[in-house]
DNA sequence: TTTATATATTTTAAGTTTGAAATAATTGAA
DNA sequence: TTCAATTATTTCAAACTTAAAATATATAAA
């Protein structure tokens, strides 16, 4: 057995990319882009109106939907656990810039929605986001852009199918 | 001024699909990506190993670097902040799977690696997540991955090169 | 040497996040 | 009606995360 055994021989052979599989590497990449990207949108809001970008997140799911949103509907669509909703719904409460009042159609349910401050708020803090993210993405071509949207959409599809594992 | 003016027609005369800018979509479907994909990695290594995702990345940026890492690398490489990665490595250290030595050169840095427990322990983690993600990313082949791999490696550069926003 | 500046890390306070257990209300079957 | 199962939310403990201030050491210029 000589010196060169210590190579992964079998893993050229397979022709995988160093580093491990290509699969994985897509995920490590993915994973680095969003949170570079994450991290300079946060610092952005946070310099420029001091807000945190999960409240910003929140706002904006009220903001689409203006008639309001049961917590159970906002903590599936915002993709988080329904306490930490609970929690994020308490402080934009205490800042007046959410209400938050029970379904008359199921008092377990509670509905939030943005209130009038919350609304204008809101408007300012997404053109600004807005202006920033297509400053970020300005050398991005459309044709990318389409080709990341319809490949990002399959690989979610494909983790939602094989979610099992 | 008829009621159709309600609607955006600037916005459809732009050619700007619902729901605003297609960067912006692209923003959104990026984090929501992730987002889900790395709750479903979250779940797999907490129910098979009761590891968390940060204990988990911290510990593959050590198996990639067997010799140790300064702390400051170690944040640069995971792309958190310094406060964040001491007390990841403390709680490491506290469960045996890392060790933190003074850096010889250098008395203010620390030095930190995989034990021999650690390093054992990560082998498996990575074997298994490495299958998980496999099985999650069946449906993909390889032509996506690639192209994937290429605009996502564009989109990084593009938010790097226009930071100052 | 002295001192200013830079670097490596820790500490702190505030906030975010999860998962599990608890509470409360609804629904549907017997 | 009654009761079991489900659903909506809250509470809780532990962990993660950031940004800013503090500490300690190193480096280099005067």
């Amino acid at each position: 057995m000589s010196d060169l055994d210590i190579i992964d021989i079998e893993a050229i052979v397979r022709n995988e990319p160093k580093g491990g599989k290509r699969e994985l590497r897509l995920w490590l990449r993915l994973l680095s882009t969003s949170n570079l990207i994450a991290s300079q949108i946060r610092r952005n809001l946070r310099d420029k109106f001091d807000v945190t970008l999960p409240r910003f997140d929140l706002m904006a799911q009220l903001y689409r939907e203006q008639d309001g949103l049961r917590l159970s509907e906002l903590s599936k669509r915002m993709m988080v656990s329904n306490g930490n909703v609970t929690g994020l719904v308490e402080r934009l409460v205490q800042e007046g810039l959410v209400l938050r009042e029970v379904d008359p159609e199921d008092r377990r349910a509670f509905i939030v929605r943005l209130s009038k401050s919350g609304m204008t708020k809101f408007a300012a803090y997404a053109k600004e986001n807005e202006r920033f993210i297509l400053a970020l993405f300005q050398s991005i071509d459309p044709a990318t852009i389409d080709a990341l949207m319809g490949n990002l959409e399959r690989l979610k599809k494909s983790a939602r199918e094989n979610a099992a594992g």
